[in-house]
DNA sequence: CTGCATTTTGACCAAGTAGTCAAGTTTTTG
DNA sequence: CAAAAACTTGACTACTTGGTCAAAATGCAG
């Protein structure tokens, strides 16, 4: 009791057991799954307790607040879906970095469609538990890049874009094979599942962001 | 008493008063306000009745279930919703038709962002009150159109790209400024609500579907 | 104006849910 | 192998919230 009065008290998280590490990992990991699909106020801490195979109080025991896991899923989750951003290269080829950029949306779009939706939920929802994040981090982020592309834009290396634009419209299409996954499924059918369906979005978003829709000649 | 049984029972809706009219109307525009904001489950009927400048019991004698106002708004809204799609005219121009499209769904999503959104998060969560809609509705109009498109791509008349991944990345980019507002906000800052913002996103959207980023000859 | 139908609401109930607590069990440590 | 710390949980509380109900107020047709 003493011990554990002190470690709240001290300013460092002093250490985490093994027991620790493991249990939040399995809440963690419930709990992406359950806000994922039902948002912050239609999930209850029973689910998520349910998922991770404990006890509701045992739960409550690594996370006292409902809020406290939703946040911490939500700060592990946005670095992991910003990095490829930060990845793109200014003194790379303009046409190069962006396909890769767009290639590893989509392939995040369908390997982690759950941490896509629990982002996009937040942000529906205008955004209450990051808004601060979205100002402090992700913004300079994308002036950062904005930057880059208008200048390889005035090197003729691009068509004249606005990057701003231009980064919306890869983060809306890629994210929305995640985000509106029922109704892509409802239109497509069994296409979706198969195997080469990721690589033909692919080919598909990247022609028209790079060729447009314009008869071009042959 | 009698009357009323004999008016449930029958199989037509006999009337509605001028004060169902004028208060449904209420209870419908209130709960499109709330529920766009917070979601189904993040919602209370108290919410809807403050809003609608009425008593809880009184607005479930209008809707007895808060599912009603729910279902109801949203088959409302998807039929407008979906409206412009259907406009897209075979024997027009292609470019000219799909030109006008992406427009008018760039002036939706400004005009009515919250019908965007409550869409939107039905989506994101599974569609579980209009899964059959889609189905039922949405799927032929796209399948209709999609051959359109795919008949322009035959002739010539456009690039060769998919029509389905066309019409994705059309919704996904036109909606993107409705249901991710806040982030297009925190990004963007003050210019979003300025005047002309809504031509400049609609001639950037447009400018790389049609032409794509590569740089072309001038 | 009168009586019936429609509309409105305060008070209430039952279910669901976030979070507490005290008492037990397991793990770690000296 | 104790004893302390860390972990676990059944039972519980307080509160929110969807929905009910009976009675009152209002609207309206004849």
């Amino acid at each position: 009791m003493a011990r554990a009065a002190k470690k709240k008290a001290n300013e460092t998280p002093e250490k985490t057991t093994r027991i620790q590490e493991i249990n939040r990992r399995l809440i963690l990991d419930a709990a992406l799954d359950v806000f994922s699909t039902y948002g912050f106020r239609g999930t209850t801490i029973d689910q998520i307790a349910e998922k991770a195979g404990m006890s509701k109080p045992n739960l409550l025991y690594y996370f006292p607040r409902k809020q406290n896991i939703y946040v911490t899923l939500l700060e592990e989750t946005l670095a992991e879906w910003l990095a490829p951003l930060a990845e793109i290269d200014p003194e790379g080829d303009p046409i190069e970095q962006l396909r890769k950029y767009i290639t590893l949306k989509i392939n995040m779009s369908e390997s982690h469609p759950e941490a896509s939706r629990l982002f996009a939920n937040e942000v529906l929802h205008g955004a209450p538990a990051i808004s601060d994040f979205l100002s402090k981090h992700l913004k300079p982020l994308v002036d950062e890049k904005a930057t880059v592309i208008r200048r390889w834009v005035g090197e003729g290396k691009l068509a004249p874009i606005d990057p701003y634009h231009l980064i919306f419209m890869i983060w809306a299409t890629t994210q929305h094979y995640a985000d509106f996954d029922v109704q892509v499924r409802a239109i497509m059918g069994n296409q979706v599942g198969r195997p080469g369906f990721r690589e033909q979005t692919a080919q598909a978003v990247l022609s028209i962001i790079l060729n447009g829709i314009r008869p071009r000649a042959v």
